[in-house]
DNA sequence: CGAGCGTTTGATCGGTGTCAAGGATCGTGG
DNA sequence: CCACGATCCTTGACACCGATCAAACGCTCG
């Protein structure tokens, strides 16, 4: 793969999503625009990272969604994130080194790869940047966290509601989509291993949530009638994403 | 509470917990001890953040054990993590302003609390250690990814038999035991909390896992009689730890 | 010595998995 | 634009793992 230095505001994604978590001042701002990368474009279930690969560059999400996952030795898989736009979906990959699990894409993306080097560099040049993306993968920890919670402790209507309160949440974060109505890239199969079911279950459940008028659904949209009674089936509550958390250190 | 600086070798656990990813030079480990802290002891079940708190402290485990968890709305708790001797462990709460967890003692234990702007400081003024930090964290994210498979995908047996692989490993990776026996300082309870099982399955497990011969208790004390055959009922492979990764970074 | 916590055991229930098959939808090529 | 195959969704019957409830037991530490 060749790296490219362009100058262009293809990397902008990736400042809106730093920006989450703190304001960026220009100077940092035109560091990540500056990153060396490539950019290229993935057909749906393709293969971004295997486990066991070294990966030496770091995906960046331009468009499309992407998946974590993990199969065990039974064959079985569970699917442990989701990804968007402006999410750095392997940096955990390739700064740790050997791959402990695979990233897969879910439909047709667009992706800029960035050397690992280059990461590294721009975040001890740069330190907003660098704590900036710590952060990042500190909040990364936190949605693990929470979906350890929700395997764990949920029954199945409530994980179901709580993954889609999340993906909503989520694309309303990077101004991609409404809480209320969106897109579900997923299919029953792959929400099932996000939640630790079966795809028999997750079709059950669905119909569930949509015969109580929690949700309604056509083709791959969903649409939330009432978001607060969907937090209540699901237990949400939204600090675990740390938007907006006015006490952080980057503030 | 008062911060005093301690020229002494206290912090020397978080030296060792670092160098388990990569070599730090000396003028690293000499910042490392010096960064400013204050010891206190603390007894068995105190919780050391709770959600919701905004700690400005980040807490270093000098000796004994804590964990980490989530208490959900109908009152059920979810354990997501296990720390031991040279653990940071509310780095990430403390980095990102308000808990999303609650971290509580396992046994009496003896901390150091280090104010997190001398983190913050350390980790740009001396980039090795930053890098280390940054380290750490990602492999704490990557065994909550696999505890996510854990719960998501496997059998009783085998999850209580993952976690017991996982803590014997860690406790050698300290030079603090034996993978093939050691005590265990948690409860039942707390085994199903950590697991997302009861805890009359746990008891039941254990039972059925020594009836198998693969483990001998007595006390709190455990021995894995046959580390082979136990990874296999585990599912366990140690990748996801991180330990002698020959590729990462900070090689 | 007693209280409290943790462990063990039994009986029963229920949520989710499994297996199997049919139906809908989508993408692709003719 | 249609045909066709592959993938995805839906439905039913049944099995089983782990939850629940209840009670007794045994440490351990004051």
């Amino acid at each position: 793969m060749q790296v490219t230095v362009q100058p262009e505001r293809t990397l902008s994604p990736l400042v809106k999503k730093l920006q989450l978590w703190g304001p960026l001042d220009d100077a940092a701002q035109e560091a990540i625009l500056a990153l060396p990368h490539k950019v290229e474009e993935l057909l749906p279930h393709k293969y971004i990272v295997r486990e066991g690969d070294r990966p030496s560059y770091s995906c960046l999400l331009l468009e499309g969604f992407a998946f974590r996952h993990k199969v065990l030795v039974d064959g079985s898989r569970s699917i442990n994130a989701i990804h968007m736009k402006g999410d750095m979906v392997d940096l955990q990959n390739s700064l740790l080194g050997t791959a402990d699990h695979s990233v897969q894409t879910l439909t047709r993306v667009t992706a800029a790869f960035i050397p690992r080097e280059a990461i590294r560099q721009i975040a001890f040049d740069v330190p907003a940047v660098g704590m900036a993306m710590w952060y990042d993968t500190l909040v990364d920890a936190s949605i693990f966290r929470e979906w350890i919670a929700n395997i764990a402790r949920r029954d199945a209507a409530s994980r179901i509601a709580h993954l889609l309160c999340e993906f909503g949440l989520k694309l309303e974060a990077i101004e991609l989509g409404d809480r209320l109505s969106y897109e579900m890239p997923m299919t029953q199969e792959q929400l099932a291993d996000a939640t630790g079911l079966t795809a028999v279950h997750v079709n059950r459940t669905l119909m569930d949530l949509e015969n109580r008028g929690l949700i309604a659904r056509a083709k791959k949209f969903v649409a939330i009638s009432d978001w607060k009674r969907m937090e209540d089936v699901a237990g949400f509550t939204d600090g675990y994403l740390h938007l907006r958390d006015e006490s952080s250190v980057l503030q």
